[in-house]
DNA sequence: CAAATAAAGGACATTTTTATCCTATTTATT
DNA sequence: AATAAATAGGATAAAAATGTCCTTTATTTG
C-alpha cells in the first residue's frame, strides 16, 4: 500500500510527536531505535518530512527533530503521504491506465474510486495528534 | 496499490476473457499490443497465471490463452492479486510492523482494517466475467 | 574560540522490481 | 517427417527502491 519510506515516515512522525507531547525533542538515532527502523535511511526521510514542513527540525547539540501543539492537530496524515510517496495513491489507475477517468473508465475505475475515496478521507482527517495520543496512553504500538 | 506485475496480470486476464467470450484464443502478443505492455514481461505474468489456475493456456499453432465460461465467474480479481503480489494485501500492517494485530495494534490499525476490508471484498467479489462483459458493452477500457 | 553534537546532504552499495533476449518444448499443419 | 507457430523457462539487463557511509554545516557549551 505505502512504500517502505512512507511507513517509516509516519512511524517516525507519530513518535516525535508523542515525545513533543512531553516536549522533548528527539534524535534521529533515538527516532530510528524507537521505531525499529534503519538510522540513516530514516535519517533521509526525516529530512523529506522537514522540507515538506511536516515536522520542525533542530541542528546542534540538544537539537533535534520536534512538532509544537498546534503542528499535531494541523499534520495530518495525508500530508506525509503526500511529502514521501506523492499522489500515486489519490490520483492512479488501480490498472495503471494514464487516461482513466471517469469518461473512459477501466474496467476497475467506479470500484476502485469508492476505495480510494475511503482511504482520502481517513488520511486527510487522522492526526499526528491523534496517533499520539492513542500510543501515549497504551492503546497502541510503534515497535514490532 | 498494486504492483506493475499485477495492473497487467489483471489486465491481461480481463482481455483473455473479454475475447473469450467470443470463443477465441489470444497471443500473447495480441494481449500485450491490446492492453499496451511489454510482451516478454506480459509473457511471464501469463505464466504465473496459467500455473496458478487462473488463465488456460494451449501451446503451438492456434495455441494461445484463453478462459471458459465458467471459469469466468469462479476468477475473481483476488485470485489474480494473489497469483501475482501474494497476500501483502490482506495481512500485511499499514505501518509495516510485523507483530501488528488486534492484541497490540499499530496507531493506523483499526482505520486501516475498514479498508482493507472493504479491497478485500471488493476484490473477491468481482469476477473477470463481470470485468469483461462491461468492456464487451463499451462501458469500459483497457487501453491508455 | 575550541570542541562536541546533531541534522543536511552527497556518493555509493544492495536488493527488488521491471523488462528483455534467447533457447527449449509442445503441437498443428502440410 | 519437416516446418512453423506458440507458450515455457532460463539468463541477463536496466531501473527503482531501499539502505549505508562519509563529509559538511549549524549550533550549543565549556
Amino acid at each position: 500500500m505505502f512504500s517502505k519510506a512512507c511507513e517509516y515516515g509516519i512511524r517516525a512522525a507519530v513518535y516525535v510527536a508523542l515525545q513533543s507531547l512531553d516536549g522533548r525533542r528527539v534524535s534521529v538515532n533515538e527516532i530510528a531505535e524507537e521505531i525499529d527502523s534503519p538510522i540513516a535511511f530514516t535519517a533521509k526521510i526525516l529530512q523529506q518530512l522537514s522540507r515538506s514542513k511536516v515536522i520542525h527540525s533542530v541542528k546542534g547539540p540538544t537539537g533535534g527533530f520536534e512538532l509544537d501543539r498546534t503542528e499535531m492537530d494541523t499534520v495530518k496524515l495525508s500530508m506525509i503521504v503526500h511529502a514521501i510517496d506523492g499522489d500515486d495513491i489519490y490520483i492512479g489507475c488501480g490498472l495503471g491506465l494514464k487516461e482513466c477517468n471517469a469518461n473512459q473508465p477501466c474496467p476497475l475505475h467506479d470500484k476502485f474510486v469508492d476505495i480510494r475515496t475511503d482511504l482520502k478521507n481517513m488520511l486527510e482527517n487522522t492526526s499526528l495528534y491523534e496517533l499520539a495520543t492513542g500510543l501515549e496512553v497504551g492503546l497502541t504500538y510503534l515497535k514490532r
